[in-house]
DNA sequence: TTGAAAGCGTTACCAG
DNA sequence: CTGGTAACGCTTTCAA
């Protein structure tokens, strides 16, 4: 049915290893029995059974990728296909195949995990969502296997690649400022992950250094791509210090509380201003188009996959983590406040 | 290093064969042992090497997933993310893992589908885009090759799901009309996907249905995610003919176009009105939340992983279709014209 | 109910 | 430069 190595041995009239030479290159062979063997291969339509190659070199040239749980919205935020694209370009150019973790919940995506580990599918492993307290990152640094998070992990000694994200807060919540905005209220994302820390740090850092107060009851937090965002938003709008801004860690939830402040009657950005982060690709498509931080996406996955290719084949050297720039890219969410 | 059978039966004191014999469960084990075994593989952290047992059983209990070119706008639609999700589930329920084409145009994809394929990789394949000619098709076909495609293709002969583009599209149009449009343009997305046909069919047919002229200048198609979206939606509406309602085949292309015509000053529903498709996560999140059809995205994946089991399981069986149903979903994009 | 041995398709080592 | 052989870790007869 299939042909083998040995079909094309025989047909080539030479041995298994022979040929296995020519495929893999390298090896001192005659041009011209490298040329017939390439011929007979072509002619006969033979591709290697990767199985039996990955069994004996032990490398299945093949990265798992750990998503976030399919049940959550995460799961559904495009920044998603961007990593997915900056991780499948880098494979590809290094002729790696990506494994993708199923798995609804921790239970399943442990299992989908050992599978690949300990299954031996998989050289390595990159982990797209920095939870707090991830068993799957306790599990991956026990068996001291070769993994890199996209994210910053709370613990250390742990190879990642991140933005600087209170920099780039604290930048956003500048520009806010310097747009006269005195009262600039933040909605972070599933406080889980420490991108939503991070970044409500550096809106901290902006309030304080331009001599503003900080009100707790100004941060919202949670899952606000579900129902809840009209009545925080709503709440948030009945204070005594009425924001004039909004800073809001993900675009998509951006959209949500525009549509929530639709409601209320206001508009952005004439009512109320908009800075949110990420730059997906809708975030210029929206109405009005998103002044937004943009992260560099492909390049978090693009850079992902380097540093892992480093851990794989290197694993003695330290954890390193690089950073991805940002950027901020003024569109309409945002109006000037006169004096 | 790493625990084998062996090491395991070593430790049980009993025969590699057996231990593979609980591994699999079905067979006839006393439970003594059955129960002892499975303790030393508990103990000593078993866990079967999947390449191994891929070589010997042919079968890898994965499906690869063959997705849009990369570089294409395509791949960023939140559409993707959502047939992942369904896709996942389902093979999640089966036990079976997830292989990923990367490869931006098609001589890569061919060759990472190629590796899949006869790199035994995968036991089936499911086609992410129904591209006209798509010659990923023709190789699969003439492979024999159990795969399934979302969306319909042009060819005969082949497994797929899909939604009944052409009634959805015609119910949708015929729904403007109720809403006392009498001039509707379409916007249609790629001209390579039969989507697109499809959808244009549909309309058609509810513009005649209804008497109402078909004017091939009131149809767009194009990317219409990328700039010239401004200029072709401008042209439309500076026609004779101009028209009070769009249907648009894309809920992120339906962003774009009131972006568009925002900036003309055109806002939506109130000077036009907006049916698109898709009901992607974040068409409630816009501004206005958009009435879309609903094309009930997971589903499509989900179905799709069930007809490639049958494909797999009985290749014999004639090929055959899925049509998943749709549902206008009414939000605020959407005017009722007075007479 | 269990074990021995062959074999899956490769690669790699050792001779020649 | 090339061939023979063992080995990778598992499943599956065939015997016992």
């Amino acid at each position: 049915m299939t042909v083998t190595i040995k079909d094309v041995a025989r047909e080539a009239g030479v041995s298994p290893s022979t040929v296995s030479r020519v495929i893999s290159g390298n090896s001192r062979i005659s041009e011209e029995t490298k040329r017939r063997v390439r011929k007979v291969m072509e002619e006969m339509g033979y591709h290697p059974n990767m199985n039996a190659r990955s069994l004996v070199v032990k490398s299945t040239e093949t990265i798992g990728l750990i998503m976030p749980r399919s049940a959550e919205n995460t799961f559904l935020n495009p920044f998603f296909p961007e990593v997915l694209r900056g991780i499948g370009a880098a494979a590809q150019e290094r002729g790696y195949s990506l494994l993708l973790s199923t798995g609804r919940d921790d239970g399943e995506k442990k299992e989908t995990v050992v599978k690949m580990v300990q299954g031996k599918q998989v050289d390595g492993v990159i982990l797209l969502n920095s939870r707090i307290r991830d068993p799957i990152l306790a599990y991956l640094k026990k068996q001291r296997f070769p993994f890199v998070m996209v994210g910053r992990p709370l613990e250390k000694n742990i190879t990642y690649v991140d933005n600087d994200n209170v920099t780039s807060a604290k930048e956003a919540t500048r520009y806010l400022i310097e747009m006269g905005h005195r009262s600039i209220a933040f909605v972070g994302g599933n406080p889980e992950y420490t991108v939503t820390h991070d970044r409500l740090e550096g809106y901290k850092e902006a309030l304080k250094e331009a001599g503003l107060p900080y009100h707790p009851s100004q941060v919202l937090s949670g899952d606000f791509l579900e129902e809840g965002a009209y009545e925080a938003v709503r709440a948030l709008l009945s204070l005594g210090q009425r924001p004039t801004a909004f800073l809001v860690t993900d675009d998509l939830m951006a959209l949500g509380v525009i549509s929530a402040l639709k409601e209320m009657g206001l508009n952005v950005p004439e009512d109320v201003s908009i800075v949110s982060f990420n730059n997906v690709f809708l975030a210029r498509l929206s109405s009005p188009p998103l002044t937004t931080v943009d992260i560099e996406i492909f390049q978090l996955g693009y850079q992902a996959v380097q540093k892992l290719f480093e851990r794989i084949h290197y694993p003695e050297i330290a954890s390193s983590h690089t950073l991805i720039k940002t950027c901020l890219v003024e569109r309409q969410s945002v109006r000037r406040l006169e004096k």
